[in-house]
DNA sequence: CTGAAAGCGCTTACAG
DNA sequence: CTGAAAGCGCTTACAG
């Protein structure tokens, strides 16, 4: 039913390995020989089977992506650029998220074992960093998204988070604002850290001293910036801007502003990460410091691609670390001069 | 240096018959013997090699899943719901999406040529059903997610949509409206057709009528939201709701009443369609038709698994649709009895 | 330039 | 209950 190598071959006179070599463009054929081969291919609609190719070569022309939660929008879009990178090689994405805890990873390990893809994207890995790190060591090439730090060993593609802190920084400080209120992420993030790192040393950097105490650990989503800004406030702290360390949770901080009567941005300003898509729907909508997330995706995909021999070499050392630039995205939430009323 | 069935053999003193025997529990296999293969296993660290057992058995346990843009929440949450699904079975997802266009079809078509997968399963095939009926009748398991009218054939997973445009009506009516403007998808859609449907009939049922002038095509964006809404405004139309399609929709309709300065709910009642996370998190909170987008995910993934061997069987025709109920979120921006101030 | 043969790592009748 | 052998559909030295 299914049509052959051998098919192909008996059909146009030929061996299984002239027809292999005229699919692979391997070694010399003879022109009208390469033609006729081509010719029946054509018309028997042949298409390697890719388990037999697979098996014979080794590696199967699929990679593996390790992701947290879809539900996450940041997550979406990174998996949206590497799926239309390894689309575009000629590749097959597997995809495996987290939402499942512990069995999750043993499926992915099992799937590892039995080799079933040439690589692997890991989004964040949180607990499962020595999972991942066996897996590397296993000889299965992996590429992490973000969050270098704590894996030396694998290329990484991360973005510009202490730059992009001082981004905020800036904004606000250009808005007059001395008094930020921080909502972080999770402080096991070296992303939180950095991002921490270079919005205070912006802030001293202008002579603005910042009260550890307007600084509140969040958990990245909605809850987090809302209920900070709701305690703070109720605490009676004094602040006139939140710099959020993700878009979900300045979300919340709108709202819980917005709850409690405070303008936004005259009463305080308000300064997200990431510019998920919905980031411009907000009221009023949000000023942000804009993570590549796309761009990332696919550099992390290239990255791998040209480590299992799928894509083109790059000149990156094994550890080596792609770093795309942040950007401060301008909207009303913290005007700059451009936007401003 | 992988370690294979043979060298398990050895090391256990039988055949490769014997151990494939107690690897899938298949024929009768002397208790002793099976455990000593079992232990020699453990030890070694065997897995089988994915490729080959895919090779012999003919079937790969991976599904492929195609699909619109995950920048639509609602798609991330159904390829969310089907990757756990899938996984929980032991079978990988490899994920295509259509934003390559045309290329991302060729691709995706000659992975299901290559037999790169046991089976597929399709989130609203627009301009591609001509070539996933063509898979379809190639052999290759189909399930689709919503739409099903347009392609009888295959399995299908949807949601009530009719009865969520009820739910949508019988909510405005209780709220005292009775000039709702209604923002659509692509007309295209079944689904938009059905929501439609099952609004105006619930409105007709109450000896509502519904002009026509207040239906305005949209296309599911924040942008067909703002500018139906905005326009009619402009346009001096009287409207006391707004029931939009989806909730993006929704979020732009907010967006312009704001801006127009007409209140939620006060002014303007406003609902929309599938719940995404975003949709608590508007201002106001939206209500909106809750479409159990995970669970479709799931059911739909178990459709597939079941057609292609992977799962338990179901009793569903070949042509058979599964309907998970739609069902409305009560929120702020069109408050119920209980929500009501 | 081309073919016969071995090999990739399993599963599955077929014998015993 | 167990093993030898063929087969899944390719690729790849090795000869010629």
């Amino acid at each position: 039913m299914r049509v052959t190598i051998a098919d192909v071959a008996r059909t146009a006179g030929v061996s299984k390995s002239t027809v292999s070599r005229v699919l692979n463009a391997k070694g010399e054929v003879d022109g009208r020989t390469a033609a006729r081969v081509r010719d029946v291919i054509g018309r028997l609609g042949y298409v390697p089977s890719s388990r037999a190719v697979g098996l014979a070569r080794g590696r199967s022309r699929t990679v593996g992506m390790l992701a947290p939660s879809l539900a996450w929008p940041w997550v979406a879009e990174l998996v949206q650029g590497a799926v239309d990178a390894v689309e575009a090689a000629g590749y097959g994405l597997l995809l495996f998220t987290c939402s499942r805890g512990r069995e999750s990873m043993t499926r992915l390990t099992a799937q590892v074992s039995a080799n079933a893809f040439d690589g692997l994207l890991v989004v964040e890995p949180e607990s499962e960093t020595g999972a991942v790190a066996a897996m590397h060591r296993s000889g299965l090439p992996v590429v992490l998204i973000d969050d270098r730090a704590r894996h030396p060993g694998f290329p990484s593609v991360a973005t510009t988070n202490t730059l992009g802190g001082e981004q905020a920084a800036h904004r606000l400080l250009g808005l007059g604002r001395r008094r930020p209120l921080v909502v972080t992420g999770p402080r096991r993030f070296d992303c939180v850290r950095e991002r921490l790192e270079g919005f205070v040393g912006a802030l001293e950097g202008h002579g603005v001293g910042h009260d550890p105490r307007r600084t509140v650990e969040g958990g990245f989503g909605e809850r987090s910036g809302e209920e900070a800004v709701t305690r703070l406030l109720a605490e009676g702290a004094d602040f006139d801007a939140v710099f959020a360390h993700n878009d979900l949770s300045a979300m919340g901080a709108l709202r819980a502003l917005r709850a409690a009567g405070r303008r936004v941005p005259d009463d305080v300003a308000v300064i997200g990460f990431d510019d998920i898509p919905l980031a411009a729907y907000t009221d009023p909508p949000l000023t942000t410091v804009r993570q590549p997330l796309r761009a990332m995706g696919g550099a992390a995909a290239a990255l791998l691609l040209a480590r299992t021999g799928g894509g083109p070499p790059d000149d990156l050392p094994d550890d080596g670390r792609v770093v795309l630039p942040t950007e401060l995205v301008d909207r009303a939430s913290a005007p700059g001069p451009a936007t401003a009323p």
